[in-house]
DNA sequence: ATAGTAAATGCAATTTTATTGCATTGGTAT
DNA sequence: ATACCAATGCAATAAAATTGCATTTACTAT
């Protein structure tokens, strides 16, 4: 996937600055999302822990980028799809979260269609799958 | 649903005390799962923040209780389906986090089977629906 | 280029949430 | 009834998140 930060934060009438570009850069050098307490420990020399936060809620709003809460509840971020919009994600794919490394895949697979019990109106639907990655099964070593 | 707290205490060869007894009366009182925050506002007076935290975490070993991770990265709790074990829960139906009231419903729909990615291997997973619950679609009145 | 404006950042302070250690209390088996 | 061990409560600490404000930085219009 190819990232362009500066012209990421041009389409969504966002001001061009190092820390943002910076957040951009170090979630888009891998395909697995990345969680915050591992952003802030990359980051934390360049940019303020309180800045971090409001950028990453920011880039969510957004919908640049999308939040995947693991089993502990730490936040995760990965770069949406292209087609997010400010107002609805579409990340409607299987996330598959590593047990042994904590890593958090978005995987090419669709969350197949549930029907909902009456009364009930989904308007979006996340699915994590909990198991071990194929780095981790190949090797067992983690990361 | 019956709850007997004192059986499930016994069946699992844990101590009967009368926190431990609260905290599954009143978990068992509503068929939604309760947030970790309102447990504590509602027996904040009876039972000390620290013994809560464990008897949750003691119950979700024992697989009395299951966790289900909300939006936010709180937890909410749910008593189990007989089936679970220690060491296995298998609490695989769909949930329902209402985003006006923020209940967590359990609902009785099965989560469909999902063909992992060469080199994946789930050993569970789960699925989480978002959207307006019943309650708040008839009527709109927040809790 | 420059100045003006509004937004983003960093820092300090505060609040909230979670964890740990230890003395005391309370169940349970004998 | 007693003794033993686990569970509880309290205090202290740690970790995570939030808020307010002064300073800096990007963008706009001139």
């Amino acid at each position: 996937m190819h990232i362009d930060p500066v012209n990421i934060l041009k389409d969504h009438d966002l001001k061009h600055t190092k820390q943002r570009v910076r957040v951009l850069e170090e979630i888009a050098l891998d395909t697995v999302a990345i969680s915050q307490p591992e952003l802030e420990k990359k980051l934390g020399k360049e940019i303020d822990r309180v800045t971090l936060y409001r950028i990453l809620n920011t880039y969510e709003d957004k919908g640049i980028l999308h939040r995947i809460m693991d089993m502990n509840g730490t936040a995760n971020y990965a770069i949406c799809s292209s087609s997010c919009t400010e107002h609805h994600h579409h990340d409607e794919h299987v996330h598959f979260n590593c047990s042994n490394c904590q890593k958090i895949y978005c995987l090419d697979v669709k969350i197949p269609s549930i029907k909902m019990p009456p009364g009930f109106t989904a308007s979006s639907i996340n699915t994590t799958a909990y198991g071990i990655c194929e780095k981790c099964s190949a090797g067992m070593k983690a990361d």
